[in-house]
DNA sequence: TGAACATATGAGCAGATGCTCATATGTTAC
DNA sequence: GTAACATATGAGCATCTGCTCATATGTTCA
């Protein structure tokens, strides 16, 4: 069986590493990573993550400081709670916020400097080769 | 005006506080951060940049791996090339895809770590405190 | 040139997502 | 108890997303 049903009719490169590769990446893991990734793939999650990261703060100062309403921010923070990425401390009728999630800062702080040397790259990128459209 | 025009009649907290924050996240990083992320909150694409880390794949192969659609995999490979975290290199009739960004792997790695640990969490909290719900 | 193959891409659709609005729950002070 | 306040949550909606299907583009070989 040289022969393959996926898409194409033949594998090309290399069937050996192909099924090799395919035991790569177990499925559950997978779909871990992808939660925790999304969960940072939205705008107002990394604001609000960014700012727990300076200390805990109540739902309504939150919402304060990111302009959003009471109910969207709640929101959010249930979904990142769900994650285990923050935590609730209740004090009094207000609760408070906090990372419960040490990893996180560190993925934030990684992800920044992404973004931060992206237009480096670019620049190089362009300088290097005048093939790219 | 030590009243807020926000969501809650009051800020709680601290004024101060909430003013020092609200400049700390810039709007281009927070978009950009979140693009990054939203690119690895998705499963498939996950599976595509760990296969490619293990070294560059053509178009073909890489559907054969993931058990995808060659179209599936090509839509997806546009999106990862906008935001370079892929890179190109055409052979013949096939193109070899390979990733365009160290810090990527870097993060799946980190993000490996944070879900590898994610039980162990899970067990403490729930040995700490049965107000957990 | 045309056939075969690898890849790219547009349209369309089902499901996910992030907000608002209304309302429920929980807490404090009276 | 009730009123006031902080937070949580369900429903609804507009938008986004990831796939499939059909088809276009680009390359090789005869």
């Amino acid at each position: 069986m040289f022969k393959s049903a996926e898409s194409c009719d033949v594998i090309q490169i290399d069937l050996t590493r192909v099924r090799r590769l395919r035991a790569l990446v177990d499925g559950d893991t997978v779909t871990a990573l992808a939660d925790i990734f999304r969960a940072l793939g939205d705008p107002t999650r990394v604001r609000i993550l960014d700012v727990l990261s300076h200390g805990e703060l109540c739902v309504c100062d939150l919402a304060a400081v990111l302009s959003l309403s009471q109910s969207a921010v709640s929101h959010q923070l249930r979904l990142l709670r769900g994650l285990r990425l923050v935590r609730a401390r209740r004090a009094g009728r207000m609760v408070f916020y906090a990372l419960d999630d040490r990893h996180i800062v560190d993925l934030l702080r990684q992800g920044r400097r992404h973004v931060a040397e992206e237009p480096a790259r670019a620049a190089r990128r362009s300088l290097r080769s005048r093939s790219a459209r």
